[in-house]
DNA sequence: TTCATATACTTAACATGTTAATAGTCTTAG
DNA sequence: CTAAGACTATTAACATGTTAAGTATATGAA
């Protein structure tokens, strides 16, 4: 039945529904999983993507890297990189090929806090696997990756 | 053999094709398409959810109600407030029934904003379902919203 | 070599995210 | 009716998001 047929044609949706407030919802909800233990440690949900993104090479990583990495763009990661090498978590070396760029890596006490962290994160993640469905999480986030690869133009007004 | 001092386990997965970074990776894949017509309005991504939430219904929201469908904290709405309402796209008026809420609706010019993007925001978010799939978005969308509404427990370290 | 341009990062300025504290207003136990 | 406590919104303080400007280094054309 559709009694709303009087209603104009370009009537917005819902945005309560929309895309973008789904994907924003979702991704609150899975935080809040999160976020407790994080802030045990006295660590932003955006310090833990650095130390997670340094740890997963043993490699060094320049800024540039690490904010495509961490999705964090360049001010903050700025801003986050001193905060972070404040506290001893990173260490900066000079790149010898390029001055304008540092090396950065995890640091003894850096390594150590993602490594009592790690632990914790993988059961919390198994949790929200079996709450979920592993395999219905694994195409919820393939749909994800599709849906980001897409290539959308923007129409301006 | 290991040394004593921990080494970052292998254990945990390669972060990037995390739930959380996949949803934001997600998220600002969509913003993109949107956030140049904004900008042309001098509007943010919150301001937008702000005016549209007041034009879902053309009925008075307080501060509270208005914090819950746009998914922002009470102080960033009420900075946010603060700029609408110097901008002249919204206005509130008081609660007789309680002195401590204030009504907010949009104004004239307000509604008249809302109506000039909609139709674009509309047109961009059709592109989007073209480019992905009309039902495919649908059952995306409802993936995520299953997985908002899971109850998951946080666990501290 | 020299100089204009590009690149990598940082700083500046302001909006928003986040938690704690504050100020009014409402509610209700006593 | 009063006072204590709860509720609603705002303000404060600081971290992060975002765009623009600035600094230092690298690159390439003449």
């Amino acid at each position: 039945m559709k009694p709303l047929s009087s209603e104009p044609t370009n009537q917005m949706r819902p945005f309560e529904q929309s895309l973008p407030m789904g994907l924003l919802r979702a991704r609150e909800s899975a935080m809040k999983v999160f976020r407790p233990m994080l802030a045990d440690h006295n660590l932003s949900e955006q310090q833990w993507r650095v130390l997670r993104a340094l740890s997963a090479r043993a490699e060094q990583l320049d800024a540039g890297e690490l904010a495509e990495k961490t999705f964090l763009l360049a001010p903050s990661l700025s801003r986050i990189l001193a905060s972070l090498e404040k506290r001893e978590l990173i260490e900066r070396a000079d790149d010898p090929a390029d001055q304008r760029r540092s090396l950065i890596s995890l640091s003894g006490n850096g390594a150590d806090l993602v490594s009592r962290i790690g632990p914790t994160s993988e059961a919390l993640y198994r949790s929200i696997e079996e709450a979920f469905g592993r395999d219905r999480l694994k195409r919820l986030l393939a749909e994800l990756s599709d849906l980001a690869a897409m290539e959308l133009h923007a129409v301006r007004s």
